[in-house]
DNA sequence: TTGAAAGCGCTAACAC
DNA sequence: GTGTTAGCGCTTTCAA
């Protein structure tokens, strides 16, 4: 392995003038600054993240803390842990995965977190390290969060089908007593309830299969043309194919979803649906975990909310 | 920062005792053991990783390499992703994410590797740290490797499809010159070949409405009741809507897919798939990568076939 | 501007 | 069985 030393010794300098290249470039002479450059090259020196996290008490590693149950993992996360990846690389960080929360965090500087209940929040508190919740944190939770705006995408989803001429405008719900489930219904009511629109909020489980039942069983209350608010995608899903046996989309029935992950793209038609904007989302993730773990001073918590834009495609009429 | 020091003094013996009860159990008497595992306790010590890795020469940390390009990427990588950080975590190892194949190898002490191609794998020799590639590897690559039987799963999914009665099979493969793509199309013409059978093969890419306009020109043809066995669940997705929308399934037509992830489970009917078996998968792979890395000699390159089973749904007779 | 010394927390090698 | 010494590769004092 090759070392500062190595590259002093070729550059006929002390390690430190080769630390100091390295860390504060400004703090040395330009001729012994080419000169380290060079030997650096030439002997192909790089520095070693280990020895440099030891001294620093710092380790250039950030925790994606999976809390959620393996077996219902949406295919959402392979995404958005490669975003995490790249953003976090081009900070000169590290991603390292884990599923346990009780798992040493001597060897990290911060925690993303994603797949949280609401009990976890504080065993999370207590381990004293800069943590970033993906999902937004509840009011008086004192950690940072970062989420997709839900109740302004399903604001958007609902305005948007009755900007299209859909005025019988049905919202599929989960069946989950979970923030971001109530935050998308209240984004349809809110919606409805300016337009002076009927109300018809139906919940299911988040299975397509489902949906398909329970939206067959409304058919025939249909006055036509009818749109279908989601709140996921696998519910669009269900929909699409319980509405397509007996009506035309998107001409006499509209429908949309929510997430905008792999689904969206494989229904037949295309769903138009409000996209997770991952990249975005991974970007102020990143941003947020750094500023925290960089930051002299303990800062505010901060929740970040990013409205979602709709995707159009052919489950919608232009 | 707890550290041994601390324990040392508070159990009143030297640092090496406490280092001693933690990695040579056995060279420790047993008073002294109690008495330091106590005081472990009792100051809430936990190992600095980073000093052992630095002391070492060992990281405890091994890299996941994303070689395929992000947009691409399959919902398969969340689980595997998962598994892999899961199986590594019970070794003591911690799993990283990498996109970038030149990132340095110093903080590292093995790498996993997916979505390469051919041009990589010099790269990746020359890095000089223990690999594992997910995906065979070429007869004359020098790198271990583990995948999953390409061969032996569309055989077992032919063979199903001959036993269960359909005699008219016709084999939907990648239009894709990778080894895992011929490696497929090869069982589908093995068994083909071995049954005396009409050998039907097409090729498209992998979409499902490419795979749905392919099979609805070809329908005509069919010598019911037609088996079609498919490369992917994409292509298998695309053959299940052409295919109802004119015979029964899976009475006159049975498909099935390959890969068992997500997708097959959203058809309608569902669809019976090849499943690549990724708790396994990641098994061998974490197996390997750590024989590799505790090995002290330099192990043969050991490449790794697990043949996948097959999952019965609804879409082939029973 | 540069260098020497000390030490981050740990363990292997060697003494006792 | 236990303690002492040295050093992994680096950076932050502090002195020149």
């Amino acid at each position: 392995m090759v070392n500062l030393n190595d590259v002093a010794q070729k550059a006929h300098v002390s390690k430190m003038t080769v630390s100091r290249v390295i860390n504060h470039p400004d703090q040395v002479s330009p001729e012994l600054m080419r000169l380290v450059q060079q030997a650096i090259k030439a002997v192909g020196y790089v520095p070693n993240q280990v020895a440099r996290a030891l001294v620093n008490q710092r380790q250039y590693v950030v925790r994606f803390l999976l809390l959620e149950d393996v077996s219902t993992v949406e295919p959402n996360y392979a995404k958005l842990l490669i975003r995490l990846a790249n953003n976090l690389q081009k900070k000169g960080y590290t991603l390292e995965i884990s599923l346990d929360i009780m798992a040493e965090t001597q060897s990290i500087d911060g925690i993303i977190v994603s797949g949280w209940r609401t009990e976890d929040l504080s065993k999370l508190q207590a381990l004293d390290v800069p943590v970033t919740l993906y999902g937004a944190a509840p009011t008086k939770c004192p950690l940072s969060s970062v989420d997709v705006d839900n109740q302004a995408g399903i604001e958007k989803a609902t305005e948007y089908m009755w900007r299209q001429g859909y005025r019988d405008i049905y919202y599929i719900g989960l069946s989950l007593d979970l923030p971001f489930a109530r935050q998308r219904e209240a984004g349809y009511r809110a919606v409805m309830a300016k337009k002076d629109g009927r109300v018809s909020v139906y919940q299911t489980e988040n299975h397509a299969h489902l949906a398909d039942t329970l939206v067959t069983n409304l058919l025939h209350n249909f006055q036509l043309p009818t749109a279908i608010v989601c709140a996921t995608d696998r519910i669009a899903l269900g929909v699409l194919r319980a509405v397509q046996r007996v009506y035309h989309i998107p001409r006499d029935c509209g429908v949309i979803g929510f997430d905008g992950v792999f689904i969206d793209q494989l229904t037949q038609p295309q769903l138009t649906t409000v996209r997770q904007p991952f990249a975005l989302i991974s970007e102020k993730i990143v941003a947020q975990i750094i500023s925290q773990i960089e930051s002299e001073i303990i800062l505010e918590p901060n929740n970040i909310s990013i409205s979602p834009d709709i995707v159009v495609r052919e489950s919608t009429r232009l």
